[in-house]
RNA sequence: GCGCCCAUAGCUCAAUUGGAUAGAGCGCUGGACUUCGGAUCCAAAGGUUGCAGGUUCGACUCCUGCUGGGCGCACCA
């Protein structure tokens, strides 16, 4: 908002000091503007001086120097200045922030995201665990961080459809029947011996005790008893997997199964395309796929030489699948143990003569929980894994979310279970609620004392004329900036530490500063300001699937 | 052996994607409640950004080489 008029004056300059034969009319210049860390250097500044300098072998100084000459600031900046080096520093008014926190509260925030989007269509995959077991800590975090994505994009232009793809084939789902029918044999006192490839957690007892609940169903030999029994399991453990999904506030739009693509003979299609235009070939009795024709990469083996197909294979028809339903841009969220599997999804997307770098992949980094300061190990195999719904019934979803999001999504994540169990102020979840909560309890007491909602609308924010108050406002407009960054660089952790840094600012506000005073006029623009305040805090709450909670 | 990711205050992490004097929280030390919620605030201490080079007006950020850690390198998914 504020960013754009400061840019506008920026482009006026630089047009009228081409005109004036300073600048070659030629020059295209697209002029970054950030915020400077520091606030001794104003508002905005501009690094414009420095790209220039290169192009018409000038000083920087100097040409900031004639831009700022030539430039047309009143109407928003106090002054513009020009630092040592050359960068352009913007004073903004005060009055221009206020009158544009006026303007957001008169028009709703929803009307000021930027539209980044435009429209286009999205697909996020993510979670898509294997339904043969319940989702553990690190499929929560990339639950946390596909949900809060797939907000942020919602919020800003985009048109978002957030995809589980159940892999419903294969030997793994074989395997989860094999294990159901030893444990099932168990419970009928005939045991026969429990492999060690078996999965080993108790929830496949639980499954194995529903069935013998129901023994006239179960076919009578084994082979066949084995297929029913991985069946069934697998759609046992995959209800389990979206109650927990359900409780984590986590609800997709599809669930897309690997059987599917079998069943529609698409991943045959898509194995003959690769073979007509010979980006397949076979040896030693498999097919195998060129990836070195794209990528680094070794050539990898889509059906093997016993006829079985592999994931990669199916994997390739899902990809091609999802371009047909044009989407613009297809986001996967992988854990980082599937780095080496990027490449040959890539070359293979490629060679379907799909444009590859409209498919970005998110890596999700490991979760290591932490209780009583010590690591607790988890493996899926042996069946000491903890669960998220463990982890969710321990702390919480507020808590939860959060702190899946304090952290760069590749990079580790050390998640303090009795952290994030604490009420205190220690735990960042509660210091942002907090903050919500005070200000609701602001505005009861500001009832009481008979003031009405409606009357803010009258409010003159003229009389926010604090430091602390301008520095909120500031705080409060960022937000919009910050969701369009978290947008464009798919980093969804970027709303946490700014709600964590604006209650900051709320909170040390409170502390020197009356509310609600004798003065009515300055209480009521105070109170608008809160509101505003709160609008955003619940705003990026509920970006993060958090409750802002009225009390505490 | 090859590839990807990470390395920043005692600990856990930021740093506007190449910008100005590298910032927060926790912990430690000292302070603030007769008023809107002390689940809060204020102040102080804490750094050769793993090491060595390079690129340029400018590097935590990009390139090269080391060191140390994580993860991959199947006719598994």
């Amino acid at each position: 908002m504020v960013r754009r008029q400061v840019r506008e004056i920026i482009r006026e300059a630089c047009d009228r000091c081409k005109g004036s034969g300073f600048l070659p009319r030629e020059i295209e210049l697209d002029p970054i503007i950030e915020t400077p860390r520091d606030q001794e250097h104003g508002d905005y500044s501009t690094n414009i001086a420095f790209l220039l300098a290169s192009k018409v072998r000038k000083n920087p100084q100097e040409i900031a120097r004639f831009l700022v000459e030539h430039m047309d600031f009143e109407k928003v900046c106090d002054k513009v200045e020009v630092a040592a080096k050359g960068f352009m520093n913007f004073y903004v008014k005060d009055a221009v922030w206020r009158d544009t926190l006026k303007r957001v509260s008169d028009e709703g925030l929803d009307s000021m995201f930027p539209n980044v989007g435009d429209g286009r269509k999205v697909l996020i995959e993510f979670v898509s665990s294997n339904p043969t077991g319940p989702l553990h800590i690190g499929h929560g975090r990339g639950a946390a961080v596909g949900d809060v994505l797939a907000n942020v994009l919602m919020k800003t232009g985009y048109v978002v459809v957030k995809e589980y793809y159940v892999n419903d084939a294969g030997k793994q789902i074989d395997t989860l029947g094999q294990s159901t029918y030893a444990r099932w044999r168990e419970l009928e006192g005939h045991p026969i011996p429990f492999e060690e490839h078996f999965y080993q957690g108790d929830y496949v007892k639980d499954i194995a005790a529903l069935l013998a609940e129901r023994r006239d169903s179960i076919p009578p030999h084994k082979d066949e008893a084995i297929r029913f029994m991985a069946r069934f399991a697998s759609d046992e453990v995959m209800c389990g997997i979206e109650r927990d999904l359900a409780d984590f506030g986590v609800v997709f739009d599809n669930y897309f199964r690997e059987t599917r693509l079998y069943e529609n003979g698409e991943v045959d299609e898509t194995l003959k395309t690769l073979e007509a235009q010979d980006y397949a070939y076979e040896k030693d009795g498999a097919l195998w796929f060129r990836t070195g024709l794209f990528e680094r990469d070794e050539d990898r083996v889509l059906v093997k030489s016993d006829g079985e197909k592999t994931y990669f294979a199916s994997d390739i028809a899902y990809h091609k699948n999802k371009f047909e339903r044009n989407f613009d841009l297809l986001i996967d969220i992988w854990g980082s143990d599937h780095h080496g599997y990027i490449p040959r999804l890539r070359a293979s997307l490629e060679a379907l003569g799909k444009d590859k770098e409209s498919l970005k992949v998110l890596l999700i980094q490991f979760v290591t929980l932490l209780k009583d300061g010590k690591p607790v190990g988890m493996s899926t195999r042996s069946g000491q894994f903890t669960t998220l719904k463990e982890v969710l019934d321990e702390v919480g979803r507020d808590a939860a979310r959060f702190f899946f999001l304090m952290r760069k999504s590749d990079a580790h994540l050390e998640f303090d279970l009795d952290l994030a169990k604490k009420t205190s102020n220690e735990n960042p979840v509660y210091y942002v609620q907090y903050a919500h909560a005070r200000i609701e309890s602001i505005f009861r007491v500001a009832m009481d004392e008979g003031i009405e909602a409606a009357s803010l609308r009258d409010a003159d924010v003229g009389l926010l004329t604090l430091k602390d108050e301008i520095a909120l406002i500031k705080g409060i407009l960022t937000f919009f900036d910050v969701v369009e960054g978290s947008a464009r660089s798919l980093e969804p952790h970027r709303i946490t530490f700014y709600l964590l840094d604006l209650v900051g600012r709320f909170h040390s506000y409170y502390n020197k500063t009356r509310v609600i005073g004798d003065d009515r006029g300055v209480t009521l623009a105070r109170l608008l300001l809160l509101d505003m305040l709160r609008q955003v805090i619940r705003s990026g709450l509920s970006i993060l699937g958090v409750s802002a909670p009225e009390r505490m």
